[in-house]
DNA sequence: TCGGGATTGAACACTCATGTTCAATAGCAT
DNA sequence: ATGCTATTGAACATGAGTGTTCAATCCCGA
């Protein structure tokens, strides 16, 4: 609970300090000293939390069970849990994208990396099965992928989105683009 | 050149002190000092400075010149132009997106709305002139181009993606997406 | 060569976040 | 009620960043 806060407080404002944390934590500013000793601890404790939601969302919206033989319908529907799942994280991906010093902690980056390698074999295997357009380097499929949830997040922030329609423009743009229907 | 190098030292560290920035920038925390009275003054003249280029960029991509009944090569050769001029721009685009504090800055969102509006009515246009696919909301065609974008930037940094194939990666994704082709 | 503005390093006071300690308190299980 | 643990506010020392001042120096045009 403490770690969703301070992920939604430091994104608001990375420079944001303990006190800030706690109070709108509603808890005692020695209270998160003894649970997080340092700031850093805090930072890295916040950063576990975001990766782990993140891979519990890519479990459990089961790319693993598309294969190479899927029909587009099976491929759309993962993707759209995955996506619809993803929405939520919203703060704690905004966390991870403004704390850059984060980056250079081998372990979170090890970790990220483990968590794009099923998305990238899931978006091989949609091309192979032809649900998804061959010849897109998978990285960078999964790389818009993100770029656009992300990006229906801020909509969604911003009031321009409603919570509900997010997934599927997600899902249309990335598969379809915005360009003119042929 | 000043603002350019602070954009990409606030960019790597939000916390970065003005002793690091006078650093990175080979002058005297005092001549700093001198140029820009405070911390806050510094991040607004780097942001202002952002903002700047991006009206460049969009001035020079010459969307207005499409008009309503413009054909598909003449808007796909004005996103393109759009496009190649804005990932240069990545390490000015990151530093707006990490400093969230700056929203708070009522002149810089006044002005960020301002940007946003010759690119929607540009898309508005395209839409109208069957170039871009009637339906999607320009903002929200517009905000997939920003995050295209400034992924393949973000790959491009990460050595995935050679710079010369950024925009044309992007303006691909961008109008026909990653699914099948039909 | 000379003069003036810009640049610089050093030093200073000030503020603020951090981390620590400690005694008081509250909640909870026995 | 009793004892234990977690929580809390207060206070403190410390360190770091900020903004200021000033004298020394550099650079460039006259």
């Amino acid at each position: 609970m403490i770690l969703e806060i301070a992920a939604e407080v430091f994104s608001a404002n990375a420079a944001a300090s303990l006190a800030d944390v706690a109070a709108a934590a509603g808890v005692g500013r020695t209270t998160l000293h003894n649970r997080f000793p340092t700031r850093e601890a805090l930072l890295l404790a916040v950063a576990h939390d975001a990766l782990d939601r993140c891979a519990t969302v890519i479990q459990d919206a089961r790319l693993a069970e598309v294969g190479a033989d899927a029909a587009p319908e099976e491929v759309r529907a993962a993707l759209s849990r995955f996506i619809e799942a993803m929405i939520p994280l919203g703060p704690r991906i905004e966390f991870l994208l403004r704390q850059p010093e984060l980056d250079l902690d081998k372990e979170l980056a090890a970790r990220t990396d483990q968590l794009d390698t099923p998305l990238e074999e899931f978006v091989s295997r949609a091309q192979r099965a032809g649900a998804l357009r061959a010849g897109v380097p998978p990285w960078w499929a999964v790389s818009s992928l993100y770029a656009l949830t992300y990006a229906a997040w801020e909509a969604i922030t911003a009031g321009l989105l409603a919570p509900r329609d997010a997934a599927a423009l997600v899902l249309d743009t990335a598969l379809t683009g915005i360009g003119p229907t042929p």
